[in-house]
RNA sequence: GGGCGGUUAGCUCAGUUGGUUAGAGCGCCUCCCUUACAAGGAGGAGGUCGUUGGUUCGAGUCCAAUACCGCCCA
């Protein structure tokens, strides 16, 4: 006998040791084995890589439901199904985490040298590195663990090490002093990606710029940053403008240093910011580097690595940027060139990893020189051969790929993949090589050093969907699995990660990586604010599946989401989904304990009832619409379709209802359960890619239990496990579905009817009552379901009666109607002959206000002007209201003469 | 400044290609520990679908404008 609750804890952590043990997260049709066929068409998925030293979060829990979704249903489906996973090594988290650990036993990474601290990190790495991947497996990822990746493994390195090579030997990286971000808490150049930037309160400040030929006269300026003044190397105004024509051309004078730099014209500067003057930085800021590389100004840099004064700064060398900023306009503000100060608004560019202020800064880094790449990139979805879903997202892409700019992919970081190209101390020349030389290519000196840079982790990561697959090897995996089926991943890495690897791809192997991107969105509390450690809203995935199962929280997050939407969770939700899975689990015991109860083989062919046509009928149409549900990869909806069918209708309904008819025993009852049971099995499949582990538990008890049973032939083609049974097809309808649907909906409201008045009149549940039906043209329909109304409204079978008319209305009886189907309970004692007058004129007006309604409807231009159908079903309506409303008023008149 | 998304019940969200009484979960109210499930069952209250205008026989759904919230890019 089966526990009364799901007891996932004895069931999540043994079955996922059985799929990985049995082989069924890897693929069928592999290509490294005898008698593979390479026609047939894979399904596969690369992982978006995690930090391999990372935790889990709510982030991981969604794409890992929802790609394991995704694999399952195909594996399902019978396709050969890959799920490559893998982590990435986060070169700036990781690093970080050792560096804090160092930090704590009081050393830095620069006393130990690179080498070992280098090796701390790989021992943080082994120590930590499985911590993220146990985690994953907990979620029931079907992930091909065999096929395994990590970013700085052997194979993955020597495809960097080629993609690099590559591409400098094409000319599409180079190296050269530009204006890059850098941070100097990292002490490291980020990509322009790794910039975010912020309104915050800032002040505006407005000096003087003084002429040279006349300290008397000057420009003024304003600027957000005046400690970038010492760097300065032009003022800026705009040709047109009236105010400053006379000093377009002229010099002007440093504050503090004296130093006399242009007065250039240019259309960039805005005549209304400001004062209209704009001091000229080029080694500082982004747009002012456009501009000096325009005019060809002079490039100074005014601080260091730390951030600090250089010596361009001359009085001021040494100090910190802020403190210069303090400093320099007090001096300004003593030597009379200070105008005002304004508080304002305005954007800081902040580190996406800490936070810090960015400083632009010139720099000698390596990029790639992208253009190229972009435009293949741009053409291969604008072509259709990727398709990214949703699609407003390819306008997103679009606006991205087409205002790119050039890549630095270097990073003054020790973890990581180091750039393979080594500089010659004698020549000067660079060698760039896949394998590492020990002479210069240029001279021949052995005096080589290699670049001290590691690369961007998106480099390596922007390589995952081939590298993992044996990349640059023509490996058997490459020749099968690629192109991969699907990038599913959030939308907030769509321009670090996916349009990095379509660039990639495009020009490595010369195919697209995937074919579909579907991305995600990200998750947020209950309120739709972002999860945060300072907010204290941050929900531990972990604790949810300890406390309400991993199913719980799966279906909680494939059905609470709709692509490219965020996703609020709240443990509510998580809780009603625990009970979801619960309901899936009793409504299983109650199938397997009736399936004890057959003990013999049928004697006619079936006779179905019609509930036994209505549960089938509706299953058939769920099938269908989650098939299509799928097709178009709304997978929430398909999720709360099955749901709605399992909780709503097989439990609620059918259910209830078998118990009757196995009551009735012999052949009623055999065919109930076999009923049960099929539709059970075909929910257990669909819902199983959702909630892997409570369908797989229960679905297995149900095979043994009905290869046990007379029913076993129901079962015969069922593999062992549901992992791999396969996914129920759609089937058209066969043209008797309607009606039965039809006349199984009117059963239902002759029960809610009945129930609505017992609960209205507080009558007992236990309580059976007394009931005439007067069924009309339904009365065979009524009375083949006698014993399904009598069970379901709590009816005494004794003095239940149906006849298709009555030649009189009982007086004394509550009176109901549901549809065409007149209902009169003798409860003599409960009825006050007003408040039954009430109770059905309320329900007359009501009527009689739908009656009006359609016919206002039918009698404007709809009845012309809409398609035959839809008119007809009104006039159907119509025409049933009437004659509900006749009934009720029939009903009313009958107590009139009681009174 | 450019672009995108959201706005539906008290809360969190669904809602095919427009089809005519708008759904769920949670919360709330009444009743019930009935032999699958109290993590449950039965019943109920609760919504001018942000606003305005348009297209249409018909709009939560399409179009335009607008407000608010959020995001991305510059």
């Amino acid at each position: 006998m089966l526990p009364k609750r799901y007891d996932f804890q004895s069931v999540e952590t043994r079955l996922y040791k059985f799929w990985e043990e049995n082989g069924y997260f890897k693929p069928s049709n592999d290509p490294n084995l005898p008698g593979h066929d390479p026609k047939k068409k894979p399904f596969v998925i690369s992982i978006p890589p995690p930090n391999v030293t990372g935790v889990l979060h709510l982030g991981h829990v969604l794409f890992v439901s929802m790609e394991d979704l995704m694999i399952r249903h195909q594996r399902m489906k019978g396709i050969p199904t890959l799920w490559v996973p893998g982590t990435d090594h986060a070169g700036i988290a990781t690093q970080l985490q050792v560096e804090m650990k160092l930090k704590e036993e009081g050393i830095s990474r620069e006393e130990i040298g690179r080498n070992r601290f280098l090796e701390e990190v790989w021992d943080w790495k082994e120590e930590h590195g499985r911590r993220i991947v146990e985690q994953i497996r907990r979620l029931g990822a079907s992930c091909d663990w065999e096929r395994e990746r990590f970013t700085l493994d052997e194979g993955l390195s020597r495809a960097v090490r080629e993609a690099f090579v590559h591409l400098y030997e094409k000319g599409l990286i180079y190296r050269g002093p530009r204006l890059i971000n850098w941070s100097p808490a990292l002490q490291t150049a980020v990509s322009d990606l790794e910039v975010e930037h912020a309104e915050e309160q800032g002040k505006l400040y407005y000096f003087k710029y003084r002429l040279a030929e006349d300290p008397e006269a000057f420009i003024p300026v304003a600027t957000t940053r005046p400690e970038t003044i010492l760097a300065d190397t032009a003022v800026a105004v705009h040709p047109q403008d009236e105010r400053y024509q006379g000093f377009i051309g002229k010099k002007v004078l440093v504050p503090i240093l004296d130093r006399e730099i242009p007065v250039i014209a240019d259309e960039y500067v805005s005549r209304e910011f400001g004062t209209g003057a704009l001091k000229i930085t080029p080694g500082h800021d982004p747009n002012d580097y456009e501009i000096g590389q325009r005019h060809n100004l002079e490039l100074l840099s005014m601080l260091d690595k730390e951030a600090r004064v250089t010596e361009v700064g001359g009085p001021y060398q040494g100090q910190d940027r802020f403190e210069a900023r303090v400093n320099l306009w007090q001096d300004m503000k003593d030597a009379g060139l200070v105008i005002k100060e304004e508080t304002y608004i305005h954007q800081v560019p902040r580190a996406q990893r800490g936070g810090e202020i960015i400083e632009p800064m010139i720099s000698t880094q390596w990029f790639v020189k992208i253009g190229p790449l972009a435009e293949k990139a741009l053409a291969a979805v604008k072509e259709g051969k990727i398709e990214i879903v949703p699609e407003r997202f390819k306008k997103v892409y679009y606006n991205w790929m087409e205002n790119i700019h050039d890549w630095c992919i270097s990073r003054q970081l020790w973890w990581g993949h180091r750039i393979p190209v080594w500089h010659c101390d004698d020549c000067q020349e660079l060698t760039v090589s896949r394998v590492d030389p020990s002479t210069c290519q240029a001279c021949g000196s052995t005096n080589i050093h290699q670049d001290p840079d590691v690369l961007d982790t998106w480099f390596s990561s922007g390589l995952w969907p081939f590298s993992t697959l044996g990349w640059p090897d023509s490996t058997p995996d490459l020749e099968y699995f690629f192109p991969t089926t699907m990038m599913e991943t959030g939308y907030d890495i769509l321009f670090f990660w996916v349009a990095r690897m379509i660039m990639f791809s495009l020009e490595l192997t010369g195919k697209i990586p995937f074919e579909t991107v579907y991305l995600h969105g990200l998750v947020m509390d209950e309120h739709g604010q972002k999860m945060s450690k300072s907010k204290g809203n941050v929900i531990d995935p972990l604790d949810i599946m300890n406390d309400m199962g991993t199913d719980a929280l799966r279906f909680t997050m494939l059905v609470g989401s709709t692509p490219g939407l965020n996703t609020n969770l709240s443990l509510q939700k998580v809780e009603a989904n625990r009970n979801f899975a619960n309901k899936v689990w009793n409504a299983g015991r109650f199938v397997l304990g009736n399936l004890e109860h057959i003990s013999a083989d049928p004697q006619a062919d079936p006779d179905w009832t019609l509930a036994d046509s209505w549960i089938w009928a509706r299953m058939q149409s769920l099938i269908r619409n989650v098939d299509r549900l799928f097709n178009t990869h709304q997978y929430g909806e398909a999720g709360r379709q099955i749901y709605d069918f399992f909780w709503g209708e097989y439990a609620d309904w059918y259910l209830e209802i078998a118990k009757g008819q196995i009551r009735e025993g012999g052949d009623r009852a055999y065919y109930t359960v076999e009923t049960l049971i099929k539709v059970l099995d075909i929910c257990l499949r669909l819902l199983h890619p959702f909630t892997p582990f409570v369908t797989e538990e229960l679905w297995q008890h149900l095979r043994q239990n009905v290869l046990k049973s007379p029913l076993r032939d129901q079962a015969v083609d069922w593999p062992e496990a549901l992992i791999i049974a396969s996914w129920p097809e759609p089937r058209q309808p066969e043209g008797w579905e309607e009606a039965k649907v039809s006349d199984f909906i009117l059963i239902q409201d002759i029960v809610r009817a009945i129930r609505n008045l017992r609960a209205e009149k507080n009558i007992k549940p236990g309580k059976l009552i007394p009931a005439k039906l007067v069924g009309g043209d339904f009365s065979d329909v009524l009375k083949a379901e006698l014993g399904s109304l009598t069970s379901l409204a709590y009816l005494d079978p004794e003095n239940t009666t149906i006849s298709p008319a009555l030649d009189q209305i009982p007086a004394s009886d509550i009176a109901l109607v549901a549809g065409p189907v007149e209902i009169y309970l003798p409860l003599s004692g409960l009825v006050d002959p007003a408040v039954e007058k009430g109770r059905l004129g309320k329900e007359l007006a009501q009527l009689e206000g739908e009656i009006k309604r359609l016919e206002d409807l039918l009698s404007s231009p709809f009845a012309e002007k809409a398609p035959p159908v839809v008119v007809e079903k009104e006039r159907d309506k119509l025409a049933g209201y009437r004659e509900t409303a006749s009934t009720l008023q029939d009903q009313i008149d009958n107590l009139e003469h009681l009174r």
